[in-house]
DNA sequence: ACAAAATTTTAGACTAATCTAAAAATATAT
DNA sequence: ATATATTTTTAGATTAGTCTAAAATTTTGT
């Protein structure tokens, strides 16, 4: 609609590569990283860079990895500001759950049109984060910076509020809705056992709360502000 | 998501022959009608047809036509759902006009998520006309019929309700747009030009209005009720 | 009824995205 | 340091959807 020279499949491949070059604070992305990712096969993901490399979307150089190029990262932004504006239409506006959504998305954000973008932005309230607390680029294309811990990190008896997630699995998701672990909610950390890791939490100054290390090393915190 | 089997391109063909066959009264679709609406060449659509067939989504005797087979019909309704469904969203929530929102709804219609429609019709109030008039048809796949005149066909002096467009192009549409000629308006006939067989109309009791006779051949009304 | 015109199908080719298998480059481990 | 393992790229095919040009079929007009 806007453009026509981009695929789905195009769009598809910028995305991942600014993702996992953000989960790798920056570092090249790798050819086998792709091929998992976009399941494919590495062959294909070769294909593909040189393709992207000749429209310079990324820089590449071959058994090096890959970085996005300034107009790459656009078109990956472009892509994750759709996605999370869809997701939060989703759930606020459908009444999905978070765990239900992200199949979905992947399916909106492709759909081409400013103009859609725009209003859908305006009528969500120009939220600033996903229902998975993930920032959502602005219409310019600027990531907001967000500086996140892990709850595994922080020390005991310190107050946090809950502010994401690094894992989105339905898998995971659907067990902290189970524990009532929800974006906002305030958590402390009571006592970390010996024996195998796991944390005694304390859920909104009321609810005691065991969780698994590894639910603790996914859970993305913020020091209380209050 | 809900389906692996049926292609983006094969989706648009089902939807076009369903279409053109409503528009021809149950004729048979040829396969340069089939070029036309879909961009292509005669000889891409009669490859198409070939597998369509096949697929048994359609019933086809090579230079006789077209006609969907119960199976293709049911696929076309779905994504003929999902068009006007989106429609009425972009119309009604996000404040599109009616002339502006075709070609999104073309990307949207392909969105694959039986759950995503169910949750979007309840949160459009299950309507049952989309923003030209058209009729949404049901989950179970049942199109509502409709039966509409051309405002040509009406005599002098009869009150009609202003239903639905016979042609959806935004020149039209913002060309009724002008003269305040909207879904739902009361319209009189109240003389046929001798000269140019333009239309002089009384619109909602009040107002003196002159269209073309291209434009009242495009106007689908019903006899008020009242 | 039959020639001419129009429509439709087939043949053969192209592009985007993918695959498997083999070759090339890089990383690792003694 | 050099052999081995791992990763990445290349070579060669495949599939979906499209195209142009040519052949086949149907329709039209006299
Ligand atoms: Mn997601
Ligand atoms: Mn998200
Ligand atoms: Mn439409
Ligand atoms: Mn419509």
């Amino acid at each position: 609609m806007d453009n026509q020279l981009i695929s789905f499949t195009e769009e598809n491949y910028l995305k991942i590569i600014y993702l996992l070059t953000e989960r790798h604070n920056g570092n090249e992305v790798s050819t086998n990283q792709l091929a998992e990712h976009t399941q494919t096969k590495a062959a294909s993901v070769s294909d593909m860079l040189r393709k992207l490399a000749e429209k310079s979307y990324i820089n590449y150089r071959k058994y090096q990895g890959v970085r996005l190029t300034e107009a790459g990262e656009q078109i990956a932004l472009g892509v994750i500001r759709k996605h999370r504006l869809w997701e939060v239409f989703l759930v606020e506006k459908l009444g999905f759950g978070w765990d239900e959504i992200h199949d979905i998305a992947e399916q909106l954000e492709h759909i081409d049109s400013k103009e859609l973008t725009k209003r859908l932005d305006d009528f969500l309230g120009n939220p600033q984060f996903d229902p998975h607390g993930d920032p959502i680029p602005d219409s310019k294309g600027k990531m907001p910076s967000v500086s996140y811990q892990k709850l595994s990190e922080i020390s005991l008896n310190q107050s946090v509020v809950m502010m994401g997630v690094s894992v989105h699995s339905p898998a995971f998701l659907q067990h902290l809705d189970k524990q009532q672990i929800t974006l906002g909610c305030d958590l402390k950390v009571l006592e970390i056992s010996d024996f195998d890791k796991s944390y005694d939490l304390l859920l909104n100054d009321e609810i005691r709360l065991f969780v698994s290390n590894e639910v603790a090393r996914n859970l993305l915190v913020q020091i209380s502000s209050t």
